[in-house]
DNA sequence: GGGATATATTCCATATTCAGGATATAATAA
DNA sequence: TTATTATATCCTGAATATGGAATATATCCC
């Protein structure tokens, strides 16, 4: 049970649900994903951590960089089902068309350039 | 997306994944689902609703009765989609054994009798 | 080692959720 | 109409979630 509502929690949110959608893309930084959502570090740095440990996400560490993924669903059926469906789910909702096409344009390094 | 999180919201609390669970073996009023929940009739009631506005749950009136059951998913496809994972998953979860187990000795006319 | 930088964690204020008592509503019975 | 009863709504306090500033950690480069 205790497992079945940490993965209902974690998509309880709207920014942690455009988190997965943008991962379905590409592989991102936090940076990346704090730049795309407009939110503060610490709360993007959150808002992955719950994903995380819902067992959505995964990461890869890369020197300073901490790149982010979706999970292959290995620790948990139920984000592994969720993950499946959230495929084609809300692929015509109007934020995340938004956001996903910014996305080509969110790179790690045109950040690195505009915040010197 | 407000579809979607209204229904990862319903499912984000035990009691009401427990509310799901036991519809899935029969239909109960209010009163059935509270003595089985052990919750106070206000708290039931607004389970409820809230499973009802995620288009989890729908509800037939029987004169003073409420009589709640799964919905058919017609109204959400995220709630069709959890309704029907939902049917095998927790199936052996500890908590959701014991309150079905239970089920069959909870029933209106029996309740009716202790209250007095 | 020391400085720079990407990310994680801590702390605090605010917002939301949950629970139950009290009260209101709706339907039935006398 | 009046009383009764099953359910819904209102109100309040406690617990939890959220967001961001400040700080800590980890890694790279010199």
């Amino acid at each position: 049970m205790k497992e079945f509502i940490k993965v209902m929690k974690a998509l309880s949110d709207p920014a942690r649900v455009r988190i997965l959608k943008m991962l379905q893309y590409k592989t991102m930084c936090v940076c990346e994903i704090q730049t795309a959502l407009d939110k503060a570090q610490s709360t993007t740095s959150k808002h992955l951590k719950i994903l995380e440990d819902a067992g959505l996400i995964s990461y890869q560490k890369d020197g300073l960089w901490v790149n982010y993924q979706i999970s292959d669903g290995g620790q948990s059926p139920y984000a592994a089902s969720l993950i499946g469906n959230l495929r084609h789910w809300l692929n015509d909702d109007l934020e995340i068309k938004k956001i996903t096409a910014r996305l080509p344009g969110i790179d790690r390094k045109e950040i690195l350039k505009r915040s010197i």
